[in-house]
DNA sequence: AAGCTTTGTCACGGTTCTGTAACAGCTTGC
DNA sequence: GCAAGCTGTTACAGAACCGTGACAAAGCTT
């Protein structure tokens, strides 16, 4: 396997040339950029593998960045590891509804960072490939982000539909309502639970029409619950 | 849902008294280990929710042993966190390999620790052990969280559910009405005893249409047991 | 800039669940 | 056979839980 890209989104250049030494004797392949505008850019042309991100920028913040990444669907995938001034901090960076993957804390160790970006993607490993999944007629294609229903398509807003999909490929299975956000909202969002309600209400009222509705169950005092078996 | 099980692993004894104190505060149960052998007990016996994980250790060090941990089917899918201390972090590099979840750095602050063992938690709960009961053609399937009679869904409230969920899993043997609340209800909760008389009989009445109420058992003067042979 | 879509939150109401009390029925020991 | 002690069963009120419509803010399209 190739080794992976990292873009590392940081003003001040002396930082940016430590992080690249260290990033690159670890054997990962490096692009950079100094500003939000430069990041949107290598984003869209390289498509790293992760992202390193100041959170302390000029301008657009990386907080705000962050969000904007993970808000579009074509980024939302891409890990992000954010880099925060000092670990007091870190609370406060962590209550703004970033949805980033990780943080690290200034000033870090170099072997540290190494180990952080290595267990993010690790983890975020198994997604990616685009897939086509298929259940009682019911289609979910990740490819073109379509739903059909025997062939006629069925329309989703995008939460509905990330909240299909995940049900999707992990049928028969019990979810809190915390662990719903979790998986579909992304690890660091913290919106009420009873939202989750909301959308489940909401995509069983797109399914309904098509007779799937009954698919997503109600499981009290727990969560819910995608089941073919209906 | 009962409070997480931790297992700290730390040879030195007021490090583990101040993570102890730190766990208990943010409601975690906590159990702990001196060292490699005592930890395989600990696993083994107490099966943690999460496994914190000094490096630096005599003997078999903290990165072996997670090794071994993960590379074992029966523990792999408990969470690790690996502690390590500033001027270890070189080695943490050479670390990575042994496929711990997370990292903390000592000095760590405990706020720090107590939002990383969370985030693991959350985030490797989904994917848990996978437990599919059966007895006599009666399943409790706790991924899914639903009881079958061959093939048949079996209705039941929540409760209901945890209490077959605990007879079925620990058979053939008498608990008293307390021991049900403890193990059922949880450990500081205050009902009546004879609740659980109604929830039996709640059960049970779920249970009679596809005969197998006569598998929970009342002995009279002690208690309730869960037996297969009826 | 107006208009439509999406999203998160709230509040209300209906449904289900739960613990307790009360009474009936059964067992046991005398 | 009888009384005392246990357990089964039912009813019920309060609590917990969930579905649902409404709404405002934010985003996107035209």
């Amino acid at each position: 396997m190739q080794n992976k890209l990292i873009l590392v989104v940081e003003d001040e250049a002396p930082i940016r040339e430590m992080v690249r030494f260290a990033l690159t004797r670890a054997e990962f392949r490096v692009t950079e950029a100094a500003d939000a505008q430069e990041a949107r850019l290598r984003m869209a042309d390289e498509r790293p593998d992760l992202v390193l991100m100041d959170w302390m920028m000029p301008g657009i913040s990386g907080v705000e960045l962050t969000r904007e990444l993970k808000g579009s669907s074509s980024t939302r995938d891409i890990p992000v590891i954010m880099v925060t001034a000092r670990a007091e901090e870190e609370d406060k960076v962590r209550g703004l509804n970033t949805g980033c993957d990780d943080y690290v804390s200034k000033p870090f160790s170099f072997p540290e960072l190494i180990a952080r970006i290595q267990a993010v993607l690790r983890r975020s490993l198994p997604g990616g490939e685009e897939e086509r999944l298929q259940v009682n007629g019911l289609e979910v294609d990740a490819a073109s982000q379509r739903v059909t229903a025997r062939g006629e398509p069925i329309k989703l807003g995008p939460t509905e539909y990330r909240l299909l999909h995940f049900f999707v490929s992990h049928p028969e299975r019990v979810y809190t309502r915390e662990q719903v956000l979790d998986r579909v909202w992304g690890q660091n969002v913290y919106v009420e639970e009873r939202t989750v309600d909301v959308h489940i209400r909401r995509l069983r009222k797109a399914l309904e029409p098509f007779g799937y509705a009954d698919m997503i169950q109600t499981v009290r005092g727990t969560g819910y619950r995608f089941s073919e078996k209906y």
